[in-house]
DNA sequence: TTAAATTTATTAATTAATTCACAAATACAT
DNA sequence: ATGTATTTGTGAATTAATTAATAAATTTAA
């Protein structure tokens, strides 16, 4: 059975919800108290949820606890994902450093940049950083996925990494870019959500 | 009219591709060749353009530039919206210092953050920092959108944006919040990302 | 222990988004 | 000029996603 795109996206938005409701000390949650914190109508919640088994009990709801298990489970939420970063600029400093304030989605093992040396030695830069030409002798083992980061050269970049069998990519750059035969990939754009968000503003004006 | 969801997040994407078309020289593309590029379907292409009015010509194409000009306009991508970035810590400096490689989605002319005067006295900081008690103050007129990079205690301040008349939230936080009535906000949530990847990458394996 | 009140899970109905199919318009070759 | 090859724009058809309706399961109160 195959989990649509829309319902997809909205999984790590539960996540979220439900570390925060088990932070407040909460135990329990319906979907429609759910429906409310998210934004999403309880009816969808619970199919999302149906999805993954039958997780709630009727004239109960469900417990916080054992969804974000489920969750974390299903997301891949448990420090193992190994990744890579590409490109140790501001963006991938601050991203690293994110990444070290909250590990939620995996780790970052190690990243490859044009200037090894020089990121190395700041002090902002948690993990091993090696030169980008040296990414498939470098590229520890098992990372499925990339965090790119680079401001040009995407392309050559993309096609390297699939060549050395890693599967998804997390993009950061604003370039076009050939996606090869099976790697997934998803876009950070925050220009493209201010755009979005510019565009709607504006139509809410008329 | 109203446009859709899923059509108004394609727009940025169209743009961007125009964009990198424009710059390798070109001066006229079809849906087809388009589609190729992007990945979404030509008809889906066509449909898109045909809601901003009847922007192609039948046994030609679309001209690259007059595309351009549309999606610019429509987007509000010329220098035009004023923004505010609330949160000067890594991320928003980065944020702020993309902002200037690349005006393509407006302007941020001011930040607030709870920490001013250090802000201030960082050499990447390009725009003057208050804090943020005095956001009503010092708010700039005509600013509708902020970008939200603090992290935590974002209920709060978007209650108070609400207040001061912002109308668009671009959210970095990982926070949830309840967002006013008449307010709208996209998400950047690259965690959210990464999970929803290393979902699908799993999916990918089994 | 029993009945009323909840709440999930799921089938059916509806709404939204995408794709097909083709008429109308234009370009281009001869 | 004329005819053929393209390519858009758009109703109609299809597919995907959401929402409604409700049966089945559980809790809770008396």
């Amino acid at each position: 059975m195959t989990i649509s795109k829309a319902t997809l996206k909205r999984y790590p938005v539960y996540l979220k919800a439900l570390r925060k409701l088990a932070n407040e000390g909460k135990k329990r949650v319906m979907s429609s108290e759910l429906a409310d914190y998210v934004g999403i109508k309880s009816t969808t919640i619970r199919r999302d949820f149906s999805l993954l088994g039958q997780l709630g009990k009727q004239g109960y709801g469900y417990d916080i606890d054992t969804l974000i298990d489920i969750f974390q489970k299903e997301l891949g939420d448990n420090y193992e994902e190994k990744m890579v970063l590409i490109g140790v600029g501001r963006l991938g400093t601050a991203i690293l450093n994110y990444n070290n304030w909250n590990h939620v989605a995996g780790e970052i093992v190690c990243a490859f940049d044009i200037q090894p040396e020089k990121r190395n030695s700041e002090p902002k830069v948690n993990v091993p950083v090696y030169h980008i030409s040296q990414m498939k002798e470098k590229m520890p083992e098992n990372v499925q996925i990339a965090i790119l980061c680079i401001p040009s050269g995407a392309q050559e970049i993309v096609d390297e990494l699939h060549e050395i069998g890693v599967k998804g990519i997390v993009n950061f750059t604003r370039e076009y870019f050939v996606l090869p035969e099976g790697m997934i990939k998803r876009d950070v754009d925050f220009v493209a959500a201010i755009q979005e968000l510019v565009f709607e503003v504006n139509s809410m004006n008329k």
